[in-house]
RNA sequence: GCGUUCGUAGCUCAGCUGGAUAGAGCGACGGACUUCGAAUCCGUAGGUCGCAGGUUCGAUUCCUGUCGGACGCACCA
């Protein structure tokens, strides 16, 4: 789809060319660029569009006598470009319909197939993409859920659209936060682990991170004595080292196992313990190259004001490296172990401020990959009482979400009596939930502050992803009842697909087959911005298209088999594009439900 | 104060490098289950795209200003 459009933007541009030279105007056209080709709104207008008004002044003409004239000139280049389809002048507009039993051979060819994406717009591209980056002394929550499906959506989408990627995730486990909960479980703790206490692991421990606020109101001293408790740990106290890789190992285990509920991993762990000194020495080279500058204190600080931004501190007076030090210092690691063409941060857009002053420190040390990097910023998830915070406990816990959505579309499912039909209803509620919350979560752009109303989002009807799971489960349906009628062919050899796409060119089945032409263009979009968003919206054009498209047109109560087995093929090319969609998007793609 | 970002239907959101009549879902109202699964579908009502200028043949989209919200401007992370 993408070269015929190509083709005909190219055929196309060289006959705007010529009208201008026949009209002995030696002005520029403008490069190919700047012809824009675009979907027409209906389909009765054409399958490409462009747009001719820009011409109309170079050429002094009216857009409407252009597009007549090209029109004209492409229909005299005969069969050689007309048997990709027909060039039609619509007013202002140059539009072209596209041969469409090759599409629709296209189409067929997906049959039942996982790999049928042909279009790589970013092939040989090395990305790598770091998301998650959760804090040890306490479990995820809501925001970390939206950060971990964008991260993992966005790496699936730029992996189909053809690059390599790399995800990776650095896990907080030091400061003064970590001590904190260690320090309160000395307290209260009494030598107790997790299944002592019934927890999962890493929400006993931030039942003590919570608890060293009580903590601190017994104890004016708490602050101190975690304070105190870091620089032990800093010294390597073994006895404050052997109680942190302890809490450490409850907390990140218990967040993997979330991970996994979710669907998400990674190809690579950092552990902040491990990279946080990193950074000094580049630090300290840039400092004698003149980058940076020392204060009278001894502390380093580089000066971005000329660039609207403030001094920063890079190394405090005791030498010691902060937080942007250290990523300073992890970038040019990474860099270093895996050579990339882009770094993708997906961190909340709070940190804007921070990746802006990173990237233009990396530039100035001379890295010239700085400017390859990407902050992908993400509004934050309001509750409709307002803002998540902890000290309020307002603050929506991960599992137990995912447990509430489970419970409702248990509920759901046993209410329409499906709970002997789908397996294990258990299973499939999960798959449901997941499907739900993670559509919900994508389908608003990533900049935007987004709004989680539990009960819009625990509501499985409308623009949801159990609406796109069951779009699927019904292409699924049609099929294994066309495999009882005897009527589903699967063959894909070349002329059994060309036969069955002659049978499909029609009014009928066309808008259906268009709107699965275009999965190539919503993927190239949605990689290209970095926007599963684009995604989103595209799985749900699918499904409406595919629902309008079925109640229509009948596939296997239908008087013509012929029709009826073309159709079947469709059917299966719809369910090989929603399997792929729904991957793409983290949601779970289900046979039944 | 400075910076970043957002402002589209009653509500939650789409609208892709400026292009053909600004679209969904929820909610409201009215319809469709002897028919491939009604977690569905169809119809109706609902918009000065915050406001004011500017650029352009053309602006929801770009620029400037302005109003409103969010976030940021630590020797915290």
């Amino acid at each position: 789809m993408t070269d015929i459009k190509l083709l005909w933007k190219e055929a196309t541009y060289s006959a705007l060319k010529s009208l201008a030279a026949s009209s002995g105007l030696n002005e520029s056209i403008g490069d190919i660029e700047s012809l824009v080709a675009e979907y027409p709104p209906k389909p009765e207008l054409g399958d490409i569009g462009f747009p001719l008004f820009g011409y109309a002044k170079l050429l002094r003409k009216s857009p409407v006598a252009i597009a007549i004239e090209v029109e004209k000139l492409l229909l005299a280049r005969g069969e050689e470009l007309l048997r990709y389809g027909r060039p039609k002048a619509v007013g202002p507009y140059l539009n072209i319909f596209l041969d469409r039993v090759s599409i629709v051979g296209d189409i067929l060819a997906r049959g039942a197939k996982k790999n049928w994406n042909a279009s790589q717009p970013f092939e040989s591209r090395r990305v790598m993409v770091e998301f998650s980056c959760p804090n040890t002394n306490k479990p995820l929550h809501l925001g970390h859920l939206r950060n971990n499906v964008l991260g993992e959506s966005l790496s699936r989408i730029l992996k189909a659209a053809g690059a390599q990627v790399k995800k990776v995730n650095l896990i907080n486990d030091r400061g003064i936060h970590i001590c904190k909960s260690m320090l309160a479980y000395q307290v209260y703790g009494g030598g107790r682990s997790p299944e002592d206490e019934g927890l999962k692991s890493d929400h006993f421990v931030g039942k003590y991170y919570v608890l060293f606020n009580q903590l601190k109101k017994e104890n004016p001293k708490a602050e101190e004595k975690a304070q105190e408790l870091l620089r032990l740990w800093e010294s390597g106290d073994p006895e404050t080292l052997s109680l942190w890789k302890k809490m450490n190992h409850w907390a990140v285990e218990g967040i993997k196992t979330t991970y996994a509920r979710q669907g998400v991993d990674f190809d690579d762990y950092y552990f902040e313990s491990l990279t946080y000194t990193r950074g000094k020495q580049e630090v300290l080279d840039g400092l004698a190259r003149g980058v940076f500058y020392r204060d009278l204190d001894g502390s380093v600080w580089v000066d971005l004001e000329d660039v609207g931004l403030d001094k920063k501190v890079l190394l405090r007076k005791d030498g010691t490296s902060i937080y942007i030090t250290q990523d300073i210092g992890t970038a040019i690691q990474r860099s270093k172990d895996w050579p990339f063409d882009e770094l993708v941060y997906v961190v909340a857009s709070e940190q804007h401020y921070h990746f802006r002053a990173l990237f233009e420190i990396l530039n100035r040390l001379g890295y010239s990959w700085s400017k390859n990097l990407f902050h992908l910023a993400y509004g934050l998830v309001n509750l409709p009482s307002g803002r998540m915070k902890t000290r309020e406990g307002t603050v929506v816990d991960a599992d137990d979400l995912i447990d509430e959505l489970t419970a409702l579309a248990k509920k759901e499912i046993e209410a329409k009596g499906r709970d002997s039909l789908v397996g294990d209803p258990t299973v499939v509620a999960e798959r449901v939930a997941l499907g739900a919350l993670h559509y919900y979560l994508l389908q608003t752009s990533p900049t935007k502050d987004m709004l989680y109303d539990p009960e819009q989002s625990l509501s499985f009807t409308g623009n949801t992803g159990p609406y796109i799971q069951y779009m699927g489960a019904r292409a699924c349906s049609i099929l294994r009842k066309g495999k009882e009628t005897g009527l589903s062919q699967d063959s894909l050899d070349e002329s059994s697909i060309s036969a069955a796409a002659k049978v499909l060119d029609n009014g009928s089945d066309w808008p259906l087959i268009r709107c699965l032409a275009s999965f190539s263009s919503a993927l190239e979009g949605a990689a290209r911005v970095k926007e599963p968003s684009i995604m989103a919206a595209y799985a749900h054009e699918l499904a409406a298209e595919f629902s309008a498209w079925y109640r229509d047109n009948p596939v296997l109560s239908n008087p013509d088999p012929a029709l009826s087995a073309g159709r079947l093929r469709l059917v299966n090319a719809v369910k090989s594009t929603f399997e792929q969609v729904c991957e793409l998007l983290c949601i779970p793609f289900l046979e039944v439900m």
